[in-house]
Parts: C-alpha cells; structure tokens; sequence
DNA sequence: CAACCAATGTTGCTGTTGACAACATTGGCC
DNA sequence: GGCCAATGTTGTCAACAGCAACATTGGTTG
C-alpha cells in the first residue's frame, strides 16, 4: 500500500529477485514465469522486462546475488573455524553443504542450464570472486600440510566438486535413495572430512614421526 | 519415407527420445519441446502425450535411459581396469566425467530440477541400480585398503559426490573460468586420484610400514 | 519555472507451447 | 467378421515470452 501505489515502483529489480527466492523455494525453479512474478510484485506484465530481458536474465541476477551470499556465507563460517588453515578449510566444505540445504533457491540457480550456458560479466565475475576466495583457502590448507605436493587449483577444483556434488546430492533426494533415515548434517561432515580431514593430523610427510607415535590407527582413515 | 507413411510411427517412444538426446546436445535441454520433438520426428502434435504425459515426463524417460547406459558405461571401464578393486574404483570415477564429456545429453537430465523433483518408479529403479554398482564397488576397494575403517557408504556418497560434481564443473564451465587453457582429461585424473589413490598404494594402518620404508615423500599427497 | 528527456511502467498484439478433448486409424483377438 | 485397445490426429484454450507503441514520473537544464 506504500509505494505500490505509485507508478513507479521503485525497487522492482530488487522485489523481482526476492518473489523469485521465495517461488523457487516453495514450487521449484520450472515454476518461475516473468509474468507470474510481476502478477504477486504487483506489476504489469511487462514491466520485468525492463530489468531482465527474459527468463535466462533474472535466473542469471539471482545466481549473481547468490554467489556473493554464497561467498560471504562460507567466508563467514572460515572465520569462525579458527586459526588451523585446515580446520577452516574443512569448515567451509561444511558449510557449502549447509548452504545449499538452507538457501536451496540460490543454490539451484547455480546449476541450472540456462544460467551455466549464457553467463553474463558481472555473474562470471561473482562467480570467479567464488573461486578465488575458495582457492586462496585451499592453497592455505595447503600450506599447513594438506597434500603439500599438489597444484592447489587442482586442490581447489577436487574439493569444490566433492563439496558442491555432495551438496548436490543431498539436498536433490529421489525419492526412495540408499540415504533414508541418515542425519544429512551427520553425513556431510563425514564427507567432507574425507575431502579435507578435520584437524591438521594429516598423513603427509611432514606429519609421519606424529603418525608412527600414535596407536597405529585411524590417523587418515576413520 | 518407411515407416513415417503409415498412421502409427512403429516406435514413436524411442524416436522421441533419440531426438531427444540430439536436441539438448545441440541447443540445451531448455530447447527441447514436445511439439519441437513431433515435428522433428514428423508427427502430429499431440501424439507424444500418448508416451509421455509431459515435458517432465520425457525428461525423466531420457533420464531412466541415461542411467542404464551410465551403468553399463561405469562397469565397462571397471572390467577394462583390471584386477585391482582400487584400480578399478579409480578407473570408475574416471569414466563418470568421461560420461559426462561424452553423452552430455543424458548427464544433463540427471541434474534437471524437473527430473530430480518428480520421479517415477522406473526412473528411481534406474537410479538406484546405478548406486548400487557402485556402492559394490567402493565395498570392494574399501576391502583392498582404501579407507579400512569407514562406513562403505559414506565412502560411495564421497567419491560419487566428487565425481559427479567433477563431472559438472568440467562440463558446465562458465566463460571464463580458472581452468583456461587446461587438458580436461589430465585435470579429470588429477581430481579422481585425490578422491581414490591409483593403485593400491594407500595411506591407512596397512600400509604404514611401507609408507615408512619409502623415501618419505608423497605416497599420500602427490 | 517550464520544457525536455531518460527511466520506468502499461496496454495490446503475435507466435509458441503445454494440456486437454473429441475423433480417426490400425492391428490384434475373439 | 466384428470388437476393442493402442496409437495418432485435429481442434481448442490458457499461459507465457517477446515485441511495439504509448503513458507517467522525476530530475535536469536552459
């Protein structure tokens, strides 16, 4: 009743992208039409198209949005692992994981066709801020010990795929899949700690004298 | 000019998928419309409802094919692989992305939001043969050494979690993305030997003594 | 202050698509 | 020979994307 009554709107772009969260979150992404969301905004028809030129355009603006909460979410959740470079690494894994199952609308933009295959500057820019945020963390991990070895954008890609596949499967459960009945928080943290394991105990190299003084088990394994 | 004469196609399903799977890898699985299919196929424009229901319908019968043919295509490299479980479960995750470069079509449908949210029982039975193939065979390379301790079936959420994510980073590449100017099957074996080490060379409680005999580098991180 | 104008929103139209209903053709089966 | 289930066709409707022509607004500038 505020400034709906107005001609202009004045924040439509902005009130677009957040119907088009809530429709994605309630009825799934297919379910999204630029006519729908300019009906619940309270708008003509029409009027979306002067912010997004179609469907693939507002699909690309909330991906964009969505990787900055991305990035912020997981950076935030390094932050509060503490100072083992690996911790927080391993802690970012998680919270991938985590975001996926509670911004599920963001994080289904993120795969979808139309936004992967026509990709705009300022959506290739968010997303490569992404990966540059993961991939410095990766290369710290790595720095305390985490496969010393490596190429670190190897590193980078190898748990960015484990994390988001796994973010992936668990957050688009068939129906009747092998899962049932597990705790998913449970599951993902088992996962990720195969990616990255948990604290710096790590079985490299410069970890083996640790290695051969403890009770000979589960050091990389369990 | 065959078939196409007479009033009932003869196998009007599986021409519609074929086109199917030619469509989406051409123009994108957001291309694909029934009534595109039946013009395609030369066909009236409702004659598809009579196989599929609907677009989701379609979708989920290209996806249920895709996954018979993932299976076969996962155990073939397994059997091409050897004797050595280890080997072969590397040698599985390999051919996930090989799927994924090569049939991009069918691995597109497995991610679909309109296939994962709506799932038939064919398509679930599908779905879960697959994960069974290889769920058998994580058991078994978990039996040879790879991650002696771990429920087999985290061990199957994490290698098929960073497979497939694999698979969908190296196939969804974005404009400019950080993997510029790589060879995509070296970046693909890199990844797969983080997930399962190559050959039996492992880093758990058997192998330590052989670990220590070693020149003290990279049997676990490079 | 008045005219202008760029940004934004509206109305109306066209073509495509999905979904449905009524009808036609075919081939097998009794 | 007739029945009938499976399959394909024609016709129709509503929703949608995309476009064009027009309307309203607020800020800018002479």
């Amino acid at each position: 009743m505020d400034a709906r009554m107005t001609y202009h709107h004045g924040n439509l772009r902005q009130a677009l992208l957040d119907r088009a969260a809530e429709v994605i979150a309630e009825q799934g992404i297919e379910a999204l039409s630029l006519r729908g969301l300019a009906r619940d905004v309270g708008v003509s028809h029409a009027a979306p198209a002067r912010h997004f030129r179609d469907r693939k355009a507002l699909l690309s603006g909330l991906a964009t949005e969505g990787y900055s909460r991305f990035s912020a979410y997981v950076s935030r959740a390094a932050e509060q692992a503490g100072g083992d470079p690996v911790a927080r690494y391993n802690a970012m894994g998680r919270s991938v994981i985590r975001f996926a199952l509670t911004h599920p609308a963001y994080f289904a933009t993120f795969n979808h066709p139309d936004v992967t295959q026509a990709a705009d500057e300022e959506l290739i820019k968010s997303h490569r801020e992404y990966m540059e945020i993961v991939l410095l963390a990766a290369a710290d991990a790595q720095a305390a010990g985490w496969h010393p070895n490596m190429d670190p954008l190897v590193l980078m890609a190898f748990s960015s795929a484990a994390a988001t596949g796994a973010a992936n499967m668990l957050s688009n459960r068939r129906g009747s899949d092998i899962f049932e009945g597990r705790d998913l928080d449970d599951l993902a943290e088992q996962i990720i700690n195969l990616v990255v394991p948990p604290s710096s105990d790590l079985c490299g190299p410069k970890r083996l004298n640790q290695i051969e003084k403890e009770a000979e088990e589960e050091t990389c394994n369990s």
